[in-house]
DNA sequence: ATAGGGTTAG
């Protein structure tokens, strides 16, 4: 017996969490203030971002009747639109004269919707200030472009044209903003052209286009780009280093990130933030987390990325208790996270299905008002879900307002892990009814749903759909669903047919798909072929040994698969142990197949026997061509010693009585496993609630959701 | 005017 989670001690030690931020003393309001004293104020005030300190100066402004005064009414709509209150600028800005508005009132509003993500409104201003008759200047186009970047690339090219007519189109903020905005708009043609024709550059110039390659996946060309800035000596600045670094992570180049660290630490920039977060995730992205774990040891000052970098590395090296733990001590260090943070260790959490762990974690969400973010959100549902509790994921969807896509698709995921099928596509047709854009993903739910309940038409309605309405070309993954759907409703030389005519190259999951298929339906002659193919491609996934083994001792042609059995351990390679953990009295408890550690053994393997005993009497006979040895009666008993029957007899003898048995494992469970679970939750009357690698079988009554389909 | 980390699947 192993206890997994160390986690408890985050429980007791919430209240002493130390609080999100420090709110700065408010300053000794003086009795009179000069105008520039005031606005000195306001500088103070936009640092801190207290809204109680603006209001303070808002009324000090109006007694000392300074509204009238261009500068401070200018900062003003600033200031507030700085604490988050852009509403209160508008206000403002609404109720002041026409002819008391210049050029800098307009552009300093036009600036902050711009940065409070009101793009239409922006543009709507900038629009407004033209009819009025005031003539916008490059800093008005510094200002509206980044809004034209986020909406469609007409209006940026509208502006840019308006650029030229003004006869800003060679001042070096403009043209740089320029190339920024056509970037943003994935035009990276007319951003190269544009800074191509600059007669002068900055470096903001050259950063503006490694950010835009970036965006648009080029990553050979952020690098480029990089070189050149080397190679003029130009003196590359944190946001070229964060931003090639980023290209170098997502592309596994870790040569060049290896070379860029270098220039890092020559150039004297190893120490700021934005290098040392970007670094730290190029080596975990690039494979080698060992050595972004030691740079982080020799960060000082971690900030919230620092440590994001890091859960994010544990979810990647699939160790999610470390990933929660980090996250809990980088609580305890005092930094508050964002919604990154929570996306990120709710993932983790829903891994472990931990579902104390989640619920901690949703509290932290509420705390910080962050539950309103829609990757938040899509997590939380997520975690809900894999932690078994489908009510609690439906009741996050349906308080969820502005969905999205995503959001959209985890509710459909989580239907299907749950064995909903039905509600997967009723789902999906809600979805398409308030005109979401269904996703790569969701149809990928999608197909799969249809696969599992047997809706071949349906299915092939689904996948046409996506190539003629919604305009996109399937994937790998759904020609996989496709070929899963054919294989599981018995149609192989359909599922193979279609396998073979894939416009595109088949990825492993596709001949995956077929050699399960050949297995349910005991196609040997067919899994042989198949079972060839997946060798060459991915060697190294011992599954399509073990299922090809399977298939001919299940023909009892045993000599063969002793040789693929014999093949698989060449290639260096072992079955994974399976292994079920269950929850009891706040412990988990973990089992591995045969397993003897616990100190209560003798009293499991009785149970166990009973069980046998009591599901044989049911008519149960053991469905031996799950097990793995050639001989009957050892494959049939090393078959009872599977680890989820372990766990269930565990369950039965710990457990109160009618207390739901929750088992997790780290594999799919088998079709053995599967009909005894079945069968003992007629004969106990006891709910029995698998989760399995890929998804949730809730017994009951002698029947599974997933309606043996999994 | 430019910047680092994240969400949904099998």
């Amino acid at each position: 017996m192993r206890t997994l989670f160390p986690l408890k001690p985050t429980h007791k030690k919430l209240h002493t969490l130390p609080p999100y931020s420090n709110p700065s003393p408010p300053p000794p309001p003086p009795k009179y203030f000069t105008p520039t004293h005031l606005n000195t104020l306001i500088n103070t005030a936009i640092q801190s971002k207290n809204i109680k300190h603006a209001t303070q100066i808002h009324t000090q402004i109006i007694t000392h009747s300074y509204m009238s005064l261009p500068f401070l009414f200018n900062n003003l709509v600033t200031l507030y639109a700085k604490c988050g209150h852009i509403n209160r600028s508008l206000k403002l800005f609404s109720k002041a004269h026409g002819e008391s508005k210049n050029v800098i009132t307009w552009t300093s509003l036009i600036t902050q919707l711009s940065h409070h993500k009101k793009p239409l409104q922006a543009l709507e201003f900038f629009n407004q200030m033209r009819s009025t008759g005031v003539y916008p200047n490059q800093f008005t186009f510094s200002a509206i472009l980044p809004a034209c970047a986020d909406t469609v690339i007409v209006h940026g090219e509208q502006v840019h044209s308006l650029i030229c007519k003004h006869g800003y189109e060679f001042d070096v903020f403009v043209a740089s903003a320029l190339v920024d905005m056509y970037a943003k708009c994935s035009n990276m043609c007319y951003a190269g052209n544009v800074f191509d024709e600059m007669p002068e550059r900055n470096l903001v110039s050259w950063n503006a286009m490694i950010v835009g390659f970036l965006q648009n996946k080029l990553y050979d060309g952020a690098v480029g780009f990089f070189r050149k800035i080397i190679r003029e000596r130009l003196g590359p600045n944190q946001v070229s280093f964060s931003s090639v670094l980023s290209a170098c992570a997502n592309t596994g180049m870790l040569d060049t990130g290896k070379q860029i660290h270098g220039v890092a630490v020559k150039q004297g920039l190893i120490t700021l933030a934005y290098v040392k977060n970007s670094l730290m995730d190029m080596y975990s992205k690039c494979g080698i987390f060992g050595d972004a774990v030691k740079l982080f040891q020799t960060i000082g000052d971690r900030d919230v990325v620092t440590w994001n970098v890091m859960v994010m590395g544990w979810v990647q090296n699939d160790n999610f208790e470390k990933a929660c733990n980090y996250f809990w001590v980088m609580r305890r260090e005092g930094v508050s996270p964002d919604e990154a943070s929570f996306s990120t260790v709710l993932h983790a959490a829903a891994n472990l299905a931990a579902l104390d762990q989640g619920t901690l974690i949703h509290d932290q969400i509420i705390k910080t008002g962050y539950g309103r973010n829609m990757c938040v959100r899509s997590s939380l549902i997520t975690m809900y879900e894999k932690c078994g509790s489908l009510a609690d994921a439906r009741w996050v969807f349906q308080e969820s307002e502005h969905r999205n896509v995503v959001c959209w698709t985890a509710m459909i995921s989580a239907c299907q892990h749950h064995g909903h099928a039905n509600r997967v596509i009723e789902l999906f047709e809600e979805m398409l009814e308030e005109g979401m854009k269904p996703d790569y993903i969701t149809f990928v739910c999608v197909l799969s749903a249809c696969g599992h309940t047997g809706c071949v038409e349906e299915g092939f309605a689904y996948f046409n759909s996506m190539t003629e309405i919604h305009n996109m070309s399937p994937g790998p993954e759904h020609y996989a669903c496709m070929v899963d759907l054919l294989g599981r409703a018995g149609r192989l030389q359909e599922a193979k047919k279609f396998a073979e005519s894939i416009p595109i190259k088949p990825n492993a999951s596709v001949w995956g798909a077929l050699l399960g298929a050949c297995r349910n339906h005991g196609d040997l002659e067919m899994g042989i072929e198949v079972a060839e193919r997946l060798f060459e491609i991915e060697p190294n996934n011992s599954g399509n040994y073990v299922l090809l083994a399977n298939m001919y001792s299940h023909r009892g042609r045993l000599a063969e698969a002793n040789e693929v059995r014999r093949l698989m351990r060449v290639n260096g390679l072992r079955k994974e142990t399976g292994c079920s953990w269950i929850d009891v009295k706040n412990k988990t408890f973990i089992f591995t197949t045969q397993d003897r550690s616990h100190s209560r053994t003798n009293e499991i393997y009785e149970m166990l026997g009973q069980v046998e005993e009591l599901v044989k009497k049911k008519g149960y006979v053991a469905e031996t061509q799950h097990a793995i040895n050639d001989v009957e009666e050892y494959k049939e008993r090393s078959l009872w010693y599977h680890s989820e029957k372990i766990a269930l007899a565990f369950g039965l003898l710990t457990l109160p009585i009618g207390a739901p048995i929750r088992i997790k494992k780290n594999l799919r469970t088998c079709g053995d496993c599967h009909t005894v679970m079945k069968i003992a939750s007629e004969i106990f009357d006891r709910e029995i609630i698998v989760r399995d690698i890929n998804r949730f079988h809730r017994f009951s009554g002698g029947s599974c959701s997933c309606g043996d389909y999994w």
